[in-house]
DNA sequence: TTTTGAGTTGTTCGA
DNA sequence: GTCGAACAACTCAAA
């Protein structure tokens, strides 16, 4: 008997052990001896802000954990890192999920002419998606630019079950050294659990507690535990959709959830066919607009937003939440990146850069074609004129007040009639919490004045 | 080829 | 307080 060489499996957004098709074609082609790898990449890691990093860091623990040894673990440059190791173990083939993003495209194409050259090759098998991009097209062959019709086709696509965990002799290698997980903050009570049992455990509660019912009204609110939360878990691999996908019925918190899913397919599919969308705008006919952003003002304003402090409760509690917990509710999400739009007029790219940044469920596609929908620059053929009224959102989603006071305790004694709107108190706002830094009637007037001015422009 | 219906998530104003 | 209209017009997708 021969004994087949060992593969490297080289983790990015698949960090499990379950339904991981590029770890079964690994473990297969080399007789089950795989070694682990991982690569903090300086350009994704450096200026992540705390919970992201210390939830990947997590995140990686807990994968190690599940094999039973620490991942081979290096930091730097992908390119040099993946040869070296595919060297030091003598594995002539490295495994690794496809990555459909821009930045992970041209990665991988730098990895694998850097292997080749060794007479080494990386298959990539798999993605991060029930159904990769690029495989949802209309009868003509062009990708959908419009999303219910492009996730009717995606479900009639479908996809696979999901397949069970491998057998593995994970390969200790005293020839492979690691470098170790990186230092981060202890912010364990803020994030969430990490890995692949914690992602489970999510996932059961949500089906379980009859999440499920609840979720399609629930969702939409900041100040309850309404909605499923496995979007870090989705972003870093803990969890497949697939795996999600076949737990999920027919009942209508059910469907939501797979809506969701299919939102999240949808948009990694237009980034696919569009890479630039990451961070230009998919209209380009938007490029034209007004925009601020070259003026002190403008940086002033930009930090009171990044910091929580634009006297907006509903803004500041989110924004808070965000640097606290690397996580933002959903309907926060898109209060907060309307007010950076069309209340600061400032570009959407300076949001979804904030957003990747903290964000522990940060996804380039979401994120981007999210921030785009905001700003009527995307896929979403709907009116300019939707701008939000982050009093009348808050009074609206969070009714008591009780997302506010959990995010800004300066708030929390305030009357349920004026803790959206705190300047509004015949008392006055309290000590330490400021004033409106804008006027939301007026920037929505101008927001307008803007939008309407592109088009006089165009015609 | 032409036609037709539809398109995640909103706000304000006035009757 | 509730309700419908206006905000404007375009592109997409399928029949």
């Amino acid at each position: 008997m021969t004994m087949a060489p060992p593969t490297v499996m080289w983790f990015r957004r698949d960090l499990r052990l379950a339904d991981n098709l590029a770890l079964n074609a690994a473990a297969a082609a080399s007789a089950g001896e795989v070694v682990p790898l991982y690569v903090i990449d300086p350009r994704l890691f450096a200026r992540a802000g705390a919970p992201r990093r210390a939830f990947l860091v997590a995140s990686l623990r807990a994968l190690g954990a599940s094999m039973g040894k620490q991942l081979v673990v290096r930091h730097g440059d992908p390119v040099a890192i993946v040869d070296a190791v595919a060297a030091e173990v003598g594995a002539a083939e490295v495994f690794a999920a496809h990555d459909f993003g821009p930045y992970g495209r041209r990665r991988d194409a730098a990895v694998a002419e850097r292997l080749s050259a060794a007479g080494h090759v990386l298959r990539l098998v798999g993605s991060n998606y029930a159904v990769a991009p690029g495989r949802v097209r209309k009868d003509d062959g062009t990708p959908y630019a419009v999303f219910t019709p492009f996730a009717k086709v995606w479900e009639r696509v479908g996809w696979d079950a999901p397949s069970a965990a491998p057998s593995v002799l994970w390969r200790g290698d005293p020839r492979v050294p690691c470098e170790g997980y990186p230092t981060v903050p202890d912010l364990a009570a803020e994030l969430p659990a990490a890995g692949e049992i914690a992602a489970w455990d999510r996932l059961h509660q949500f089906l379980d507690r009859g999440g499920a019912h609840g979720y399609a009204e629930q969702r939409d609110r900041p100040g309850v535990d309404g909605t499923s939360r496995l979007s870090p878990y989705l972003r870093w691999g803990a969890l497949h959709p697939r795996q999600v996908l076949a737990e999920l019925g027919d009942e209508a918190g059910h469907r939501a959830m797979r809506g969701e899913l299919a939102w999240r397919e949808f948009y990694a599919d237009v980034l696919f066919h569009r890479p630039d969308t990451a961070t230009g705008n998919l209209q380009r006919a938007m490029d034209g607009i007004e925009l601020d952003g070259d003026d002190t003002a403008s940086t002033e304003r930009y930090a009171a937003w990044c910091e929580g402090r634009t006297g907006y409760p509903i803004v500041d509690a989110g924004m808070r939440q965000l640097l606290a917990t690397g996580w933002m509710h959903n309907r926060v999400r898109m209060i907060v990146a309307s007010f950076l739009v069309k209340d600061l007029h400032l570009p959407w790219t300076w949001g979804a850069r904030h957003f990747m940044d903290h964000l522990v469920d940060g996804d380039v596609a979401s994120n981007s074609h999210g921030w785009q929908w905001v700003a009527g620059t995307g896929t979403d053929a709907a009116p300019y004129f939707r701008v939000f009224n982050p009093v009348s959102q808050g009074q609206r989603f969070d009714p008591e007040g009780a997302y506010v006071r959990r995010w800004v305790p300066e708030l929390a004694e305030l009357a349920v009639t004026v803790i959206h709107a705190p300047w509004t108190s015949r008392r006055g706002p309290p000590l330490g919490y400021p004033p409106p830094i804008v006027d939301h009637a007026t920037e929505r007037q101008e927001a307008l004045r803007r939008y309407g001015a592109l088009r006089a422009s165009s015609r």
